[in-house]
DNA sequence: CAGTATCCATTTCGATACTG
DNA sequence: CAGTATCGAAATGGATACTG
């Protein structure tokens, strides 16, 4: 029930990938995810049962490969899914200028953290281990908390005290994090705000903003306001 | 039902665009079709109130406005829609270089009609009108018999014997017009199987392939199989 | 870790007929 | 021409629990 009945190749390709859920897959694992618990983190909101049929509906279509190296599967893009990028990429700079609003709905602390994580340069921690604090102070779910630990070897997250001193906190506010992950907001208005408090050393404070990079998208010119 | 719940601009773009026949019918704007019912030719089988529906969460997205010019209705993009026209072509290009093969249920000569309908150059009938008939003789369905009339004012789609007298016939196999049409298949080759042929004055059917130009799509570059 | 199984509420869509 | 009304069938997906 899902074919559009055209020869259109506009319509064979949306018979694929007009299906709920399947471009986000696609970006995540275009963002470097292969594992299907990290897929899993990109898409916290989808169902392990609907992540797995979309896997392989795309592998049917040529679009993902699944791989066992060694003893854990992993999931990788074709060429065909290599060449999804630049449509992802477009996807992602029209949202960026045209539906530039957020609902309550549409924050998410997992899914900032693990934006967050992933855009992190491990080499960031010049000189060994550095782990960064979020807190969240307005959310009393188990969400609240995150430890970013930073490593020469890889960038780790965490949802409980890993135990290892921690370098600075960020404490914000969801929205306000998120819009500066975005670019919705420069981070020196965040902080004057209040949305956004960093504790610890001052000289590590300054070099926090180093190291949170921001997302892909922030740097897309929005379009004129009309008013 | 619809939201990702997710700030992720990819998300937020395909809450609007991942709905089932959107994209098509902004195809089907971005080529030219402004009112409701020439809309309705470019996605046959999509259901009035489908249509309807859609065109209206589009205007509530901002990628359609309603305009009433005189007293007809119509619909045009917005700049929001308009900027929807580069991802829509590389969602084509990705469709014909990924998704080549068409089962019998993709063929459908009502949009096959429409497409080449609005591919013909008015001016191609230097002189006057000139009318073409197209026949699919495997179809025993009213849409067997169709006759193109080409006029400097414009190019008209029938599917009734419009009474001009005919320059030239197209007899052809639904399947290979189509691929015709979208460059699976050269012109050439396809006369050479015999599913396709021309009846009338040889000067006049070799004018043809001038006046029906091909798919848009046609010259995307196919991926190098690999067997 | 990498998924499957189950199950039902909800949505969605297609077909058809009808209207100002 | 430009839609709306209605209605049932199908599918879709969310939640949760479970498994090798």
């Amino acid at each position: 029930m899902s074919a559009y009945g055209q020869f259109c190749p506009v319509a064979k390709a949306m018979e694929l990938l007009d299906e709920r859920w399947t471009m986000l897959v696609v970006r995540e694992l275009l963002a470097g995810s292969s594992h299907f618990n990290d897929l899993r983190r990109g898409v916290p909101r989808m169902s392990p049962t609907l992540l797995s049929r979309r896997l392989r509906t795309l592998i049917r279509a040529g679009v993902v490969e699944r791989q066992y190296d060694g003893n854990r599967t992993s999931y990788a893009l074709t060429e065909a899914g290599q060449e999804l990028g630049p449509i992802v990429n477009a996807l992602g700079t029209w949202g960026m200028r045209w539906v530039p609003e957020l609902g309550d709905e549409d924050l998410d602390p997992h899914l900032l953290m693990w934006d967050i994580r992933r855009s992190i340069d491990p080499d960031a921690a010049s000189n060994g281990r550095t782990v960064l604090r979020f807190t969240f102070p307005m959310l009393r779910t188990n969400a609240k908390d995150w430890w970013v630990v930073v490593d020469p070897n890889g960038v780790g997250l965490c949802d409980f005290d890993p135990g290892f001193p921690v370098a600075v906190t960020v404490e914000a506010d969801l929205r306000t994090l998120t819009k500066v992950w975005r670019g919705d907001l420069a981070w020196r208005a965040a902080v004057k705000s209040g949305g956004l408090t960093l504790h610890g050393p001052s000289a590590l404070r300054r070099a926090v903003p180093e190291w949170l990079k921001l997302s892909g998208f922030a740097d897309v010119p929005r379009p004129a306001l009309a008013s």
